[in-house]
DNA sequence: CAGTTTACTGAGCATCCGTTCAATGAAACG
DNA sequence: CGTTTCATTGAACGGATGCTCAGTAAACTG
């Protein structure tokens, strides 16, 4: 796991935390919060029991650069979604549940340390604010676009604000399943779901396959 | 927090267990599963360090008491308030919303401690099945109700299945913001916004404040 | 090529955790 | 009322955990 080529003194420093985050994100994944310990990360990693402490100086400091790494992952995931899409707003909030359901940022094993932070996230503060920072930007971005969608496309009565929220909680719940009972989860069935909503509220624009007319009327 | 008066023998052990899966919660809520030790608990609950062994065999045991007892509660408490309701579709649907957001079930300690089981469900089989079973059964019943909705009232192109899992998902992200940021939860505006939700599904049986004509065409 | 810096090792330490168990006293029982 | 049952106590134990630190070797510096 841990293959350490003898470079320059910054790389192998670089490479040795990248070594322990990941070892921590295994380790949460796979034994829980509960027992993850200084010393299954630094054998998983392959390093030595107190480098850790060298690294990291306690063992709650790596926790939150774990959770800060896979925070800041997802969210430039989502972003370069956006900028790689079209500039249309159907077009940009496909990339976005595209995005999301994308093996990159969508794996059981991500999913899982992201649930066990949000379990601990009611006592301690620190959790609480990336937790939250997580899809407060995100769905104001799926608002952003819901709204553009229902003005452009000549939609009445659409509740902004309920549309994202509810297309955002639908993500969540489809990425619970992945994490709970990954043997019925499917990301195809999963982007098709989303978009089985969508199109229930943007008949003229989604259909269950994606998008279906970025211009429609 | 522990006063037992000398009664009967099975009463006190009964009260007993029941102070310490209290304090288990407690504790949960406040410090977090990863800092919830045997000694706190026993501590809160006002009785001696080996007592838990003796009634609830190991640590383990005690926590998937707690979590099973928070799960039959809160299925018990939807389940009375279907019965509680009228026999339509419609009012056993906002039924449910209520209950949901009842301050006996929805609080913020135990959406807390509901929350940090979800968090090592991962790691333990057992409480999967618990966490699996909790709103795999009330989202069945959800569905029933939409599905009738929609045949009685004459909506076509309802999709059931994605209309019951986006209410369900919505009413879950709304017990998350109790969670983490109490503040700006209300009450009221959750059951507000399923209700807006259901309104843009059913809009001639639901508005913003509940049911609309729970015999509408 | 000395000398300095620094990533890294691993044994050691203080602490804490879950569990055990002999002792205790009050309810249950006949 | 004497005996049994059992909830309860709290000290004790083995083990694990997070962290420290003196020592080492390899990369940097001039």
């Amino acid at each position: 796991m841990a293959t350490k080529p003898a470079t320059t003194r910054v790389k192998r420093r670089d490479r040795t935390r990248q070594d322990l985050i990941n070892a921590t994100i295994d380790s949460i994944a796979s034994q829980g919060f509960a027992e993850t310990t200084l010393e299954k990360v630094s054998k998983r990693a392959g390093v030595s029991r107190g480098l850790v402490n060298f690294h990291f100086v306690s063992k709650e400091k790596l926790l939150i650069a774990t959770l800060e790494q896979l925070s800041e992952e997802y969210a430039a995931f989502w972003n370069r979604a956006l900028e790689k899409a079209d500039q249309d707003p159907v077009s940009q909030l496909a990339a976005l549940v595209e995005s999301d359901f994308h093996p990159r940022v969508c794996t059981r094993k991500k999913v899982a340390v992201w649930y066990a932070f949000l379990g601990e996230a009611r006592s301690r503060p620190t959790y609480t604010v990336v937790c939250n920072g997580w899809d407060r930007s995100f769905s104001t971005v799926m608002e952003e676009r819901i709204k553009a969608i229902a003005e452009l496309g000549g939609y009445t009565g659409i509740d902004y604000e309920v549309v994202a929220r509810a297309l955002g909680a639908l993500i969540d719940s489809l990425w619970r399943d992945l994490m709970l009972s990954p043997k019925s989860f499917s990301r195809e069935g999963s982007k098709a779901m989303c978009f089985r909503y969508l199109a229930g509220v943007f008949p003229r624009h989604f259909d269950s396959e994606g998008v279906l007319d970025s211009n429609a009327a």
